[in-house]
RNA sequence: AGGACCAUAGCUCAGUUGGUUAGAGCGCCACGUUGACAUCGUGGAGGUCGGCGGUUCGAAUCCGCCUGGUCCUACCA
């Protein structure tokens, strides 16, 4: 083995192995667990929330394999509607010089298709950078035809049982990119904006109370104002009462609008009076709805003023009645503009009454970064009230487990408050929404064109002939429609007979499904259905989910509602949720913020050059650049070191604490580097003692184990219930914790160092040696296996070397750790008289080594101490030790001194009763010695009074349990003790 | 406005049902390289557990209020 710990050098070769290997695939024995990975964007690259997110899923996975489970980890992409179209829109743009319109349709489709199998491998490559033994045979693409299969099933069955439904409703429209976007998609941001007061002239020479001839109304939004049709006053309010039911007359436009009394009218605010924009407004829809207002539209799909406004009812029928001319001057302008020319206009007129400063919130489409428009548009909605309901108890019953609990709670608000599922989006990239219709606007729902032609066929045949009474064409129609089926498209000849019928083909809807849509559908389609398959029987529901809370809504919630609807089973049986991974300091990392971490970097390396270039190269706002360069120069001014998947996976465990954001630390991605590096060590030195020599692999020569063998055997099952404790429970980090204190501060530090005496001891027996290498290495392999999990390269590396030593496999290279069995501790290996002993032995070495570094004896230099006031165990465990003393503490002897009053001035260190004295004699500082004295004597006095105060509290002793007061008691003997023994010594050194 | 979460060493974080001499890693100080590892070893310094009040024999831990921070939901016509 190299000298260092080199990840790069093993990690991917690893992989590669496993995977030829076929590791990853189901068993097909055992329980099943099963974890559907969150399919990331087929656009995407891997970030540190993936990684981290991978990394406890890989860690999850490895466990349950190792514990025998048959396992499945389900892996794909998800088409990512806006975001590919965006992509390869940009591509096109950038290549051809055309848009996607140019292309039309079909053409960019392919496009899209074509660079998905060139590029769409992106972020799987980086996943097996991270060692995810996900089952690749299995992956899948939320747009392959699994997927259209069951996307189509759901639509139509909730279609059939009116769960969809089609309707002229408001949405937030994206006016950049010209689709409708749901409200999880928009993001609200402050701003500072005015608050224009406008004057409504009064229709009819009516007059307000005050006498006025005109209402004020407050907006921030002039423009809108094309598109009023009524102004509210609050029912209670007497300022307005006697108007309710008169009519304004719309400044600019002239229509007459209607004075109406509604309660979303705050007496409080302004004037007290509202204009209604029913089709510009969410609340005003809601209130339009209530006054039976009518809905005018003013805006183009590009949110720019039309000629002429359309007006519709509730019901989204033309009201052609309405006079819907506008102004011609704003004809075609942009609604910023328009905002501009119409409060100069109003100001002109004399009907600006004052500007206001005010903050607000304005929504903006998070992938556009544009201004959301809420525009009435023809959309597609899921009525979720049927679906939320049970989805509601899947939780509040126990079927679906949120860990930690209180991500319920934001689940039970949501789900309780939940609106209609806008589910169709405007764009080309994604399932077409499988709509049919005729040319009077029917529309038919079906799975395919022929189904769809099929139903149009029936209804115009029934048309036909029971309200036109002919027969004939009937009876023609019905016999055509027994010669559709069969295949999903329409044959040339179908499209010739119907055209010789006379009747036209239908079109499809051009819209497509919001892409959660078809993720909703993840753990189930994934398995095959509709078909309920032995994938689907085996491996449904999954075992547990594991996501970020952002996405409890967007998905979680979705999936929960739609596989109960379809499955009757629960999608998952936990909901992992962990945090965001933010930077160093806490900032959500962001490309604009440039203080993005690449993962790939963290585990390969950067230079500073590189890292400053990715960071600054493509930014939104260049002048951010300067900033940003310096900051990354500040921070990594060497660049980023190679520190290797292993470390950078067990990093992230050692933050994921549960449901807590987790700020990335370099420094400790450092020190699991290190921590590695401890464990390569840590195995050349078993490997160079144990290879070639006997260990015991076979068990058939008599092993004598030494007094640390047993401990740290003993220490050994502690470890392993542990971790498997804390794995059970999701405490990564505390996994992480026990088996990095484990291998480090026991085996390292204490266990390895107790070896040496034995194995380098030339008296030792063969049986004590076989003994303690055999020791050495089965602690080892089981750590390895402890560890693999959290850590999968680096211990399969070292265990292949490893466990044939430990005669837990050939080495022919044939086995994996990857299924081995999972460490279970062994109650009958644990030895308390061994921790007991060993605690003693290190209670001695610490005491020697504290003496050397506060009088500055150098380490090396050997000493003779003198013991006193030794029990009968005292005595037994030195004469057991003396070996390990020698050489761990560097004692040339330890002498018992039978008489204290004997004892010539020493440095004194107690261990339990019994006194280390180390002579003083030519090697201590008389004053060094007597300040170490001081300070100890302090410190024994603020222990001895803390609790003589407690035991001075007569309703402590009274109250409190015997046992807390008996150790409080012996706690103030022990303090005591050690305080008399510290002040005699200070008195006889003072003395001198 | 409502709600959730957080506040422990210079930094990043643990601290299970109230009883600990409040811990870890990094960083810092001192000493140390012949036999696994300087990506190391040994020893050490460093904390009024955000503030105030309450419950209790006893509070980092439970309750209330306050301050500061993060986030979510709603509203701002």
């Amino acid at each position: 083995m190299d000298k260092t710990y080199q990840p790069e050098q093993i990690e991917s070769r690893w992989y590669e192995r496993w995977e030829a290997d076929g590791r990853f695939v189901p068993s097909g024995e055992g329980k099943p667990f099963s974890i559907m990975i969150p399919p990331p964007n087929v656009t995407g690259s891997l970030h540190m929330g993936h990684a981290f997110q991978d990394t406890i899923m890989d860690t999850l996975i490895r466990w349950k394999r190792m514990q025998g489970h048959n396992t499945l980890w389900q892996v794909g992409t998800d088409h990512a509607g806006i975001a590919t179209q965006m992509l390869v829109e940009r591509k096109v743009a950038a290549e051809e010089g055309k848009s996607r319109h140019d292309l039309g349709r079909e053409a960019f489709i392919d496009k899209v298709w074509e660079w998905k199998h060139e590029s769409g491998g992106h972020i799987t490559r980086q996943l097996r950078r991270m060692g995810a033994s996900v089952d690749w045979s299995r992956e899948r693409f939320t747009m392959d035809d699994g997927f259209y299969k069951a996307v189509q099933e759901v639509f139509v069955r909730l279609y059939s049982e009116g769960l969809i439904y089609r309707g002229k409703r408001l949405v937030n429209w994206d006016p950049t990119l010209h689709t409708a976007i749901s409200d999880l998609e928009v993001e609200n941001r402050d701003q500072q904006g005015q608050f224009w007061h406008f004057r409504y002239p009064l229709a009819d020479g009516v007059k307000t109370d005050a006498g006025l001839d005109h209402l004020v109304v407050a907006t921030t939004r002039p423009e809108t104002l094309l598109g009023d049709t009524g102004v509210a006053v609050n029912p209670e309010d007497p300022r307005y009462a006697s108007l309710v039911g008169k009519f304004v007359e719309l400044p600019l436009v002239g229509r007459r609008i209607p004075i109406v009394a509604d309660e979303h009218a705050d007496m409080e605010k302004g004037s007290g009076c509202v204009k209604i924009t029913p089709a510009h407004d969410f609340n005003d829809y809601e209130v339009g709805r209530r006054q039976n207002l009518p809905l005018i539209n003013v805006f183009t799909q590009d949110a720019a003023i039309l000629p002429r406004a359309e007006a519709f009812d509730f019901q989204g029928r033309p009201l052609p009645d309405i006079d819907t001319t506008l102004p011609e001057a704003y004809a075609g302008l942009d609604r910023f503009e328009a905002r501009k020319r119409i409060v100069a206009d109003m100001e002109a007129a004399g009907l600006l009454e004052q500007v206001e400063t005010v903050s607000n919130t304005l929504p903006y489409g998070d992938r556009s970064g544009d201004v959301i428009e809420p525009l009435l548009t023809d959309q597609w909605f899921v009525a979720v009230e049927s679906l939320a309901k049970p989805a509601i108890e899947a939780v509040e019953n126990g079927d679906i487990e949120f860990v930690p609990k209180n991500y319920e709670n934001m689940y039970f608000a949501w789900m309780r408050d939940l609106q209609d599922w806008c589910i169709s989006r405007q764009l080309w990239w994604g399932h077409r929404i499988p709509a049919w219709y005729d040319i009077d606007g029917n529309v038919f729902v079906a799975r395919n064109e022929v189904e769809a032609t099929r139903q149009y066929l029936q209804e115009l045949a029934d048309f036909i002939e029971h309200e036109q009474g002919d027969f004939d064409t009937a009876m023609r129609l019905r016999s055509f429609d027994q010669l559709l089926g069969g295949t999903p498209e329409l044959t040339s000849d179908a499209l010739t007979t119907m055209e010789k019928l006379g009747v036209p083909r239908l079109t499809q809807d051009d819209d497509v499904l919001d892409t959660w849509f078809s993720s909703g559908l993840w753990t189930f389609a994934t398995l095959g259905w509709p078909e309920r398959g032995e994938d689907f029987r085996t491996f449904h529901p999954s075992s547990v989910l594991v996501t970020g809370f952002d996405i409890i809504f967007f998905w979680v919630a979705r999936m929960i509602m739609l596989t109960l609807k379809f499955t009757g089973e629960v999608p998952f049986k936990q909901v992992y949720v962990h945090g965001l991974v933010r930077d160093g300091q806490g900032q959500k990392m962001s490309k604009s913020k440039g203080n993005v971490l690449d993962p790939i970097d963290l585990i390969d390396g950067i230079d500073l050059e590189n890292l400053v270039e990715k960071r600054t190269g493509s930014l939104m706002q260049p002048q951010k650049a300067k900033a940003i360069a310096k900051a990354t120069r500040d921070e990594f001014p060497e660049g980023i070191e190679p520190h290797g998947t292993d470390a950078l996976r067990f990093t992230f465990l050692s933050q994921a604490t549960t449901g807590r954001d987790i700020k990335f630390d370099m420094g400790r991605l450092d020190g699991y580097r290190n921590f590695c590096n401890k464990l390569w060590n840590a195995s050349r030195y078993v490997l160079m003692n144990a290879e070639g020599q006997d260990c015991g692999a076979n068990d058939d020569e008599p092993v004598e184990l030494s007094l640390a063998d047993r401990w740290i055997v003993s220490e050994l099952q502690r470890t392993e219930s542990q971790v498997t404790r804390a794995m059970q429970e999701y405490r990564f980090d505390q996994a992480a914790q026990a088996l990095y204190d484990f291998l480090w501060n026991e085996y390292c530090d204490w266990y390895l160092e107790l070896s040496k005496p034995v194995l380098w001891d030339e008296q030792a027996s063969a049986a004590a040696k076989r003994g303690t290498r055999r020791t050495l290495v089965r602690v080892l392999e089981a750590i390895l296996r402890l560890a693999h999990p959290m850590m999968p390269f680096i211990t399969e590396e070292i265990w292949q070397r490893v466990a044939p030593l430990a005669g837990t496999a050939t080495g022919d290279g044939s086995e994996s750790i990857m299924v081995q069995p999972w460490p279970q501790a062994e109650d009958d290996k644990l030895d308390e008289a061994a921790g007991r002993d060993i605690a003693w032995l290190k209670g001695v070495i610490v005491a020697v080594r504290n003496v050397r570094a506060e009088m500055n004896i150098a380490p090396g230099k050997p000493l003779e101490v003198l013991l006193t006031k030794g029990s009968a165990s005292d005595r037994e465990r030195l004469e057991a030790n003396r070996p390990f003393l020698a050489k761990l503490a560097k004692l040339e002897s330890a002498v018992w001194l039978d008489d204290p009053e004997q004892a010539p001035l020493s440095a004194t260190q107690l261990v339990g009763d019994m006194e280390v004295l180390v002579p003083m004699a030519g090697l201590i500082d008389k004053e060094a010695e007597l300040a170490r004295l001081a300070k100890e004597i302090d410190k024994q006095d603020k222990l001895i009074g803390a609790v003589e105060k407690k035991l001075g509290n007569d309703s402590f002793v009274a109250k409190a349990p015997a046992e807390v007061v008996e150790k409080e008691r012996g706690k103030l003997a022990d303090f005591q003790a050690a305080r008399r023994v510290l002040a005699e010594q200070r008195d006889k050194i003072a003395a001198l």
